[in-house]
DNA sequence: TTCTTATGGCCTATTTATGGATCAAACGTG
DNA sequence: CACGTTTGATCCATAAATAGGCCATAAGAA
């Protein structure tokens, strides 16, 4: 057997590896090597290499780090870059209680 | 001393924290406890909270396992939700090297 | 081509995150 | 109000990420 290391949702592996390939191209395009992007950013420069690669190991902290550097923003400057911020709205509506009052074991699911 | 553990930027910090308030309020909105959350990814309550904090020392694997389920996308489907994909242009021009020749030490910087 | 450098993979020591339990306080409901 | 539940925070043992080296190969420049 291979490594079963922690296991993650193709969805999650899937948008690991998309970030990756951003912030890979982001580098590529600023002329910065692997050695210079982890020098900046404060890392090791294997650890950039497994962050490109898609490696769902590493913290975010790292990743956004490494993302900002190289100009990949997932969130605009004080607004969500989302497909649908429509959510903004029901917030107001439903004033987001702070503990939930759970009944239904399954909650309705979509994916 | 506090605690001086792995240091961030700023923006790196900050899109941690978005990202779990969204997350959040992704789970709020479908009724699910952290408990509930953490059961369905895979996790530890404990990590679901930091998650849901903005803790940078979370690996994305998680973070993104959580986003998914309470249907926080930033990828959509195939297609990057980005404020400028019109990069996906300039890969067609520049063919993407793979290796950079660093003369630079200096990038062009930007933030 | 030859040379120089960037990259990627592997390894090990160390640092760190994670799981699991526990507890107190806040919350929603009857 | 009083109840049961959720949340948040802490602690510890353990699993895992990270640093940092090394080497082989690929890639760009002359």
């Amino acid at each position: 057997m291979p490594k079963a290391k922690r296991p993650v949702s193709p969805y999650a592996a899937d948008a690991a590896v998309r970030l990756g390939q951003l912030i890979r191209r982001g580098r590529i395009d600023r002329h910065m090597t692997v050695a210079a992007l982890a020098e900046r950013a404060g890392v090791s420069r294997g650890l950039i290499q497994r962050i490109e690669a898609g490696d769902t190991g590493c913290t975010i902290g790292a990743v956004f780090e490494a993302a900002a550097i190289v100009g990949v923003r997932l969130f605009d400057a004080g607004q969500v870059t989302m497909s649908r911020d429509v959510e903004s709205a029901r917030e107001l509506l439903t004033l987001l209680p702070k503990a939930i009052r759970s009944h239904r074991t399954e909650p309705d699911d979509d994916f």
